[in-house]
DNA sequence: AATGAATGAGATTTCATTCAT
DNA sequence: AATGAATGAAATCTCATTCAT
């Protein structure tokens, strides 16, 4: 069977190539993990010989890297925007940013089971690390505006929000919160009252969308 | 060389074996990661043969279960030891569990060179999430002392010990972070300041051993 | 726990010793198969230690020729019975030989399933072997005097007896055929009819127990 | 030796390599039994990479398979052509049939000496079972027509053919059978006559090939 | 007679990467 | 740009057997 078909070879350009080359490595990281997906499996996921991977990236973890800056620089552009958004005050904005982080865990807890989160800890943490070193800039100078502002109360700027980032991100990292709804709703409130603490405002300021 | 010499037979009792080869997993897992590391680095290190390791474990993620419990045992014992000591004050006792976990940290950061800390995510995931499980309790207890005695003014217990903790762990865990002395003052300065606010303290209640 | 309790050291009469690892390596080996069955396996099932497998038997395949020999010499003894039962006619204890082979093939089917059964070639074949050699000069002498009374009618006994054999053999190896009545009473007929004519008895001399 | 050289790469379509492949097996299993060959026989037996062999089949024991199917279709085919003969009577193309059989027993006897046929259990036992039940019917269609043409009486075809097939394998199996000329004239004799006698055909109707 | 920890050869399998086409 | 067969190192694990006690 396989003898009558002769295999279309479909030559696109290096760019639309090499995307799809992310796209399917990225649910494949999400779903196996890093370690688990072989490089067969991604070639296959998208129908291109194995040689076509090494076309485009010099190694695994070339790709891995790719997806990881892919990932990022989504959420550091979306994230960009909201802390640009000058019609709102800085604790809008710092809100507006912790629930966003909030909907992008969310939404990769969706194509993790709790079975594969675990295999996932290599990429989780090079997306934590490189996140945080690029997303505390940018929420630091939302808190910097709100102190200058006299929103906020703060004495370190950037090391606060690396300490109050650090905090969520472990918090969302943990395996089945999101089902707990009890103790998500514990979580919620602890969340926003240590906010307002951290960040010097009066208490309910900020509103965590979890639910 | 090795080839030269036929291997002496050496027995020794379940236990004793057992501790050896926990001792070098440790020791490899942190070096160069649990992926990284063979089954045969492990024998070699103590001079076994190969089949020994499977006559004790019945496969490389058991020892790996091995290795961390142990780490995390001897953590929660004298974590447990600092929050029962009642001859100090709950914040006191809350600085030294603090400070214990600093030193935990700073000891792995010396066998873990940056290159090799990445191979670590799963092992590090995985100390991390027991040991918050472990941990979270220990910590919470102090602090609902601390909370009836009148020290700290905290409405979650639990989930705010949760939080703290996060934040911590995810601190220390930063590469680089120890030899910055720059920032390390300032996260000092910083998180000192925040566990204050967190917990409702007086401003320099907490004195971390960071420098 | 395992060093509160000091492990009993029960000395036993070789023979004792010996018998026990032939029960035990028998029910094994039609279980798992030969190659399937470890001697960690034997010794575990009745509790001694590796050792004194070696103590006893040279080899793992030392231990196969016992199980099989031991297997064969109670056939053989009751097949001589069999055979030397001057009471009754040479047809009669034909009939009664191969039906206490129907009944070996029927007890050793309980213990194995379909599953099992293919790992079994190796000593189902080394039985078969065994069997048909020390059993055909058994049987092949019934038929003899058979033939010498006027009951049979067979040019070569020895020969004749061997084919018989071997497709009696092979007709009660095949898997499932004890589970398909239909086909297993069509077979039941077939056999008593060929049995007939390969002996030369008149129709309905053999009755099999096969239902 | 062989370590001086690389290992020149050459690319064949995947029907070529898998016939080369299953070609080295079929006489590595002959000579040595399944279980006694490593994938690493085969590959340096055709002097390709141990991962080569892994390309083309999932595992070892889908080789064996591979090889197995291989060698029935041929005979398969071979009987199917001797049973499709429409010039022959069908007594002539029963003997045929099993003269053909015993051209294959001899011609694999060749391959496997005496030591390692014992290994071979495995393999033999999986090419009689499935050659049984894929003969079977072809056989038994000849005797069906020559019971119809009056050739023949039988009164099970199928079953009759079952037992008959199973005695010829059985005898053909029986290591160092075709070196003692004495009994193989018995046997050969005997056969003959056994057969006469289960299809009901005059004495002398078949001539069985040994010599 | 018995113990059981230790041995070590060897087997299967995976997979990132290469390279001739 | 793409193909896909081939490579080969390396890894985990099994198990018959040994041997000091």
């Amino acid at each position: 069977m396989k003898d009558l078909f002769i295999m279309v070879r479909i030559a696109k350009t290096p760019e639309e190539r090499r995307n799809e080359l992310i796209d399917a490595a990225t649910v494949l990281f999400l779903e196996k993990g890093y370690d688990e997906t072989a490089v067969s499996d991604i070639v296959k996921k998208i129908n291109v010989a194995q040689g076509t991977f090494y076309y485009h990236f010099k190694s695994k973890s070339e790709i891995l890297e790719a997806v990881v800056d892919r990932f990022i620089s989504e959420i550091e552009k979306a994230m960009t925007e909201i802390s640009d958004n000058r019609e709102k005050s800085s604790a809008a904005r710092f809100n507006d940013a912790v629930n966003f982080l909030i909907k992008i865990a969310e939404s990769s807890k969706e194509v993790l089971d709790d079975v594969h989160q675990e295999n996932n800890a290599l990429m989780h943490d090079r997306i934590a690390k490189i996140t945080m070193a690029r997303l505390v800039p940018v929420l630091a100078r939302i808190v910097h505006q709100g102190v200058e502002s006299g929103e906020f109360n703060v004495h370190h700027p950037i090391e606060s929000t690396d300490v109050i980032l650090s905090a969520l991100f472990w918090q969302f990292h943990q395996p089945g919160l999101m089902e707990d709804k009890q103790r998500l709703a514990r979580i919620k409130i602890t969340l926003e009252h240590l906010l307002d603490r951290m960040l010097g405002t009066a208490d309910h300021t900020f509103v965590l969308n979890l639910k």
